[in-house]
DNA sequence: CGTTCAGTTGACTAAGGTCAATTCCCGTGG
DNA sequence: CCACGGGAATTGACCTTAGTCAACTGAACG
């Protein structure tokens, strides 16, 4: 059984019936390293979970690409923001590693919940946990300074700096990489 | 008729009966400059339509103060992290000028949506624009320096300094007061 | 091997922050 | 009506931090 699907069932257990119908909806992507999930400009027309692999969203940007965020195992990608509005997308989101993604369309998801109540519940957490990610990060950038930013980092999550180029770290941390390099000198001893 | 119910008309017509339901769950409260409507640490237990005046969110630091946003006339305040995972909020949000503003109870919210199904349409609208808002935030957090987001709400809400203490402009920017000042002499010449 | 790209290091620069002094504005009370 | 007080905004001098640019190193991969 994918793991996406043993977690779901661990937060929402889900009738054998509704398992069926989400299986049935899910469509696999394999996505080499640097191929796009989503591309700025384009309608997000599904949402993924990813199964296997990492991502980052990024902000496009003339002089330096602004990554916003990582996803890992068991994150949900897309924008909400696009997908939701069926307007173009002002973010990308590209895989860093080679990458499984379960996706599901916007018309399934809708018919999914329409003929499955219960999966409410789950699209519901799923749009709840964003905001509260959103918000934090937003936190993270207006109220600490990039030093601070990677120390708390390094902290919380020193996973990431061995998983992740280093680059898109300093980029996610909305700082140059020779800056990152900095600290990790000063800081790491 | 309040100006809130009147623009939710315009975009969404509804049944005398809805409208109905809707202004009797109505709690409308006067917030006089500086009061809070919410506070960091409590849980956001309405969603706020402004009728009247001005709020501003913020994110509460040893240091400094984050001012991440304004709301105006016609706009939705609350925090959407808080209010549906019913975990304390880590913004505040407090009144610029004395302020008006429509609220609405979780619970309240709920059961309008569930007896009167139009509704549901209007609350997707309103997480919508919220992911988009969020989606443009960080953007120009992000990719653009202080000084270009100064000038990009220079062009784009001029009038936002005629109505706003500048401390907040620049808490907003985030930037110092003292750097909006220069900015202001700089290119207000 | 040699090419390429990520990461590091160093010298320098510039942008914005800090701190302190001053001015401006506005409400209050004599 | 004017004078005063207090907070907001401005200005100036100085400092700190991260950005820039360029050179170098090192690992990965053909």
């Amino acid at each position: 059984m994918k793991r996406i699907f043993y977690n779901i069932h661990k937060i929402f257990p889900l009738t054998e019936e509704t398992f069926e119908a989400l299986k049935n909806c899910a469509r696999i992507l394999h996505l080499q390293k640097n191929e796009f999930f989503l591309t700025e400009g384009e309608v997000c027309s599904s949402i993924g979970f990813i199964e296997k692999g990492s991502m980052r969203l990024f902000y496009n940007s003339p002089d330096r690409e602004a990554c916003n965020d990582f996803f890992f195992e068991n994150s949900v990608v897309g924008s909400f923001a696009s997908f939701l509005s069926e307007m173009p997308s002002i973010v990308n989101i590209v895989a860093i590693e080679n990458s499984e993604v379960i996706a599901f369309s916007k018309k399934d998801i809708n018919d999914l919940i329409e003929k499955h109540p219960s999966l409410k519940q789950l699209s519901d957490f799923i749009i709840q946990e964003h905001f509260i990610r959103t918000e934090k990060r937003e936190e993270a950038l207006l109220k600490f300074s990039p030093e601070l930013r990677f120390k708390n980092l390094l902290e919380e999550h020193p996973k990431i700096f061995k998983r992740i180029p280093l680059q898109y770290v300093a980029s996610y941390l909305n700082i140059t990489p020779e800056t990152l390099s900095r600290y990790r000198s000063r800081f790491l001893v």
